[in-house]
DNA sequence: CTGTTCCAGATTGCATACAAAAATACAATA
DNA sequence: TATTGTATTTTTGTATGCAATCTGGAACAG
């Protein structure tokens, strides 16, 4: 029985392993989650399993139904749009708050984000590359003094995974991405507000799938309150 | 002993009780939560309380320390900071595309919120204003079609809460905001969107206090990273 | 007097036990 | 055969027990 040297170590690693699993869609919606099962297949109790659920359905990727139990949380339509809404708006507004702020020492630290992606890019590891875009929306944040505000993005990101995942567009080529973060970054580093918002808008946009089409090629992960309107 | 008759009452029951009494500054930053004495007050076992705890942690009211326990979350300037941020990047963005989408109907609907404002201002019933104060910004984003982005400004307006209990504005009288949310009702029904801009930022920033001077007046409440730079 | 060590008390972290509720299977009946 | 009532089984909701960890202070050495 592996013993867990580090306190509260269980629920976090429960909590990580499942986030991960449901945003990959290894797990997909509808699916239960049986304390039991998870419990048994991480080794620990249902307590700690318990515990990373809860977080999970405070989340949203996870509906706790009461004396039921766990399960997957379908993709709404509804959230999805307004996880897009609110990524738009907070990153317009950082962004163009970064372009008042930024130094020299900031826009060094873009160039390197997109010089790390363009090898990332070469080397064609799809995982890196993916890290060093979220990296650089980062350092963005940070340039403009809102570190705390791109862990709100986060939380709405997250109901935008599922569906880039689906989409599976991360296999396109990255080339394209590149250029708009290159466009992004030129656009504060010359603090012009209206090309900010054009060209991260567009970008942002573009990494938004069809969400119209996942819909029909998946119809049983989706759940919107008009459901069959027969 | 009163049994719960409908089940997971208990951890809900905790979740809300705590979290109004944070947010009430009733339970003051660094009050300790022993889950002990929680339990007991509340009449219930600890795996309730744990479970409200873990859900306030995830919102950043609540700081659970490892084998040590829980306590109020300290108020962190840069968390208010960015709350205020998030909250007016994200009202804006919607109040501009209720102008978009607004009709009759809508114009009613904000026009029948503010007279319950007035309603509550003549019989001096704050808590009924706060009410009416917040659902008329919900009735916004309701009539731009994004319902759910409301709940993310619900998430990042905790952080805002507390400062506003602590700066005990709300005694003030409550006309002049009755007077900022026609400016800004206005604003949206004639699709002004700078105007609806420049009212709504100026509307949001003066419910947010005076920090430095409260930092001053409550320095045990605050915590931030540059603490004691002597 | 100062700094260190160690012990007692308290509190969490996790596991497990038990009860309530829901799902399921099945038999009896119309 | 379809349906309904009931018994069984599974799963969650909550309580509780025990070990690990941390705090605070007393005893002790320098």
């Amino acid at each position: 029985m592996a013993r867990q040297r580090e306190h509260q170590a269980s629920p976090l690693h429960a909590y990580r392993a499942l986030k991960q699993r449901i945003l990959s869609m290894s797990l997909t919606p509808g699916s239960s989650l049986g304390e039991q099962r998870l419990a048994a297949e991480l080794n620990v109790s249902r307590t700690p399993i318990r515990e990373a659920l809860v977080r999970l359905a405070s989340e949203g990727l996870v509906e706790l139904i009461p004396n039921r139990g766990a399960f997957v949380a379908p993709i709404r339509t509804e959230a999805v749009i307004a996880a897009q809404f609110v990524r738009e708006a907070l990153e317009v507004s950082i962004a163009l708050q970064a372009a008042e702020r930024i130094d020299a020492h900031g826009e060094l630290r873009l160039r390197q984000a997109i010089e790390e992606q363009r090898l990332a890019d070469q080397e064609g590891r799809a995982g890196l590359f993916y890290r060093a875009d979220e990296q650089m929306h980062r350092v963005i944040a940070e340039i403009a003094g809102l570190p705390l505000v791109w862990e709100h993005v986060l939380e709405a990101k997250v109901h935008l995974d599922r569906v880039r995942t689906l989409s599976l567009q991360d296999a396109r080529s990255f080339s394209v991405l590149i250029g708009q973060h290159e466009s992004i970054v030129a656009a504060i580093c010359a603090r012009d507000g209206g090309q900010i918002q054009q060209s991260l808008r567009n970008h942002l946009r573009q990494v938004l799938p069809n969400l119209a089409g996942l819909k029909e090629e998946f119809p049983d992960y989706f759940l919107d309150d008009d459901q069959h309107p027969d």
